[in-house]
DNA sequence: CTGAAAGCGCTTACAG
DNA sequence: CTGAAAGCGCTTACAG
């Protein structure tokens, strides 16, 4: 392994100068020759900078722990994994990585752990747009969470526009031609819900469309979709657009509709909320889509961490994995961002009425 | 941070004692009462080993950096992830996960990263069973290989058992009554598929059932599959068994099945292999499959490594999240192990034929 | 059985 | 402008 000292040897210098001039600190402390010596040897040498030994003495790891749950059973964890990572890098921070499971005691015992390595940070990533109460363990801890706001109000956050989602959902059924656009969403209460519904009213309300709660259906799971859309939809022949809480909703949609011989874009339009790729492709027609920003809530939650670390708002970085649009992140000074999301059109939804 | 020196002065000893007490090696050279007040004593500060500091000692991070591609599109890679995270801490060990792409030279940049944190070896994870050529950062680093083999048979391996996999899917197939038996693969060359078809092959001629080549059909993918299954089953109207190499595919059959009105389960049977939970369920009735064993790959993977580092095969050590077990994995002595894989039968395949 | 000392590789006041 | 020295928290021969 390549040290300081090999440089210094080699040069001729201290090890202090080789420090300084490596550390970007030697402007005006070491001449400027030595200094181009220097890095030409650290160059040649290939040296790598030991962050164990920098981070004892500086007390900063560059390490930041990522939490989050979920990990191993959808893409979506990964996708504000990956997100995370290519910010971290980027800023020069690595990331350790644990898969917590709620209410878990195995939770703050994995927390504990990762602080033995002097982690600077961490960042709390969420299933599902919710309201969190940290692990006790993270008090006192710099701590950034995505898709998830603090219950205490405290530790910045960033979630997807849940209002905008609907809106933008609605207006983009209303405008291929819908009149009759039913909402399926979930029995269960969750803050993306009540967002979205938000929208959906206004947007109706916005093009003079009448808001009828009766086509409105909340439904638990997959199964229960498919147990009571027939008659939702027997009851409501008229429908003609749907803006469904999620993929699991579309796909009961999707199945009923098939089942009547309607096709979707023709006879009806759908949109969900973050299908599941392989769900959405697989239909066919392929179903449209409001894209939940993962990847990039994961990559804002890490440039706001190192700003909190460096007291300073880093650089624009770059970000290896998906091509996003920065211009639509929210600022790294906001506390509690909400990020705008895509609507991902699979077809055309201009609807031919015989 | 309470660390040593606070413990040491609490007791009245010195700092090598507690270090000698506290890392278990205090048998016979510390006095047994001291070290239980040493004990004690570290227990009531709370104290932790600061990693960063015995790393730069000792030479040993305990830290293991996960190379992964992939995380962040399936759920496969995050169900390795959360068994190798498994095996880690039960370990004493964390991971540092690294999302790479295939050949891409930012691949070789973030591994030397990794490295400047004292990695002490690397998991290379993949996302198919595949022939792999290590990235050049890793020659030399303890590196073992999860769902994939070393192209130079250097670094220990662990992938599924594909040729059991075909076997007893299509034994499976074949208990339940079916007597044509179709096979959907993939046009690509994979050593998955060719281990499966064997398994195919060796079941059908066990049970005296005649191959025939016509009704094996590699396609694609699913616009391919949606494209080809029609003429397929024109063809072949007395199929009634189907392997399919993936989820795609049996979400082919499934629809081309749905358009002729047959029924899965009644009229023909289907097993696919690793199927996406959420196509599988979503699916009336829904699909049987074949796992893949990705948490225990991650997690043999680590088990592995840490018995290269330490010299010694661990304890058996404990598994958070799946229920997994661990008769069924392959001692940590072997070097390029397979795993067998569990058939998860989601309905009665008993055929009902009028 | 116990402690003083050296050292892992780095950073940072401080002295020259 | 440059270097000697101390120290981050730990481990490990070595001396007593």
């Amino acid at each position: 392994m390549v040290t300081m000292r090999n440089i210094a040897e080699q040069v001729g210098v201290s090890i202090s100068t080789v420090s300084l001039v490596l550390s970007d600190k030697d402007r005006g402390r070491v001449r400027s020759d030595i200094a181009q010596r220097i890095r030409q040897a650290a160059l040649e040498l290939g040296y790598q900078p030991n962050r164990l030994a920098s981070g004892l003495r500086t007390n900063h790891s560059r390490i930041i722990g990522f939490l989050s749950n979920e990990v191993a059973t959808t893409p979506f964890a990964g996708r504000m994994l990956e997100g995370a990572q290519d910010a971290a890098l980027a800023l020069g921070y690595m990331l350790l990585t644990i898969n917590v499971h709620d209410n878990d005691r195995e939770t703050d015992r994995e927390i504990t752990a990762l602080k033995q390595y002097g982690t600077d940070g961490f960042i709390y990533a969420r299933m599902f747009n919710q309201s969190t109460v940290l692990p006790a363990p993270l008090d006192g801890c710099r701590t950034v969470i995505a898709n998830g706001t603090d219950a205490e109000g405290q530790a910045p956050s960033i979630i997807p526009d849940e209002y905008h989602i609907g809106l933008c959902a609605t207006n983009h059924l209303i405008e291929t031609g819908c009149k009759r656009i039913a909402y399926i969403g979930t029995v269960h209460t969750m803050i993306a819900q009540s967002g979205r519904v938000a929208g959906y009213l206004d947007a109706l309300s916005a093009h003079g469309i009448p808001f009828d709660p009766e086509i409105m259906i909340n439904v638990d799971d997959g199964a229960d979709a498919a147990a009571r859309l027939p008659a939702f939809f027997n009851a409501h022949t008229d429908l003609d657009g749907f803006f469904c809480f999620n993929d699991t909703r579309a796909w009961g949609v999707y199945e009923e509709a098939a089942h009547r011989g309607l096709v979707i874009g023709k006879d009806i339009a759908v949109v969900g909320v973050d299908n599941h790729e392989v769900i959405a492709e697989a239909i066919d027609p392929p179903l449209s889509s409001v894209e939940l920003p993962h990847y990039e809530m994961g990559y804002w939650a890490v440039g706001k961490l190192v700003s909190m670390l460096q007291g300073e708002t880093p650089e624009p970085f770059p970000c290896a994995g998906y091509p996003i649009n920065r211009a639509q992140l929210p600022p790294l000074t906001d506390n509690h961002a909400k990020i705008t999301c895509q609507l991902r059109i699979k077809q055309s939804w201009f609807r031919r009425r015989p």
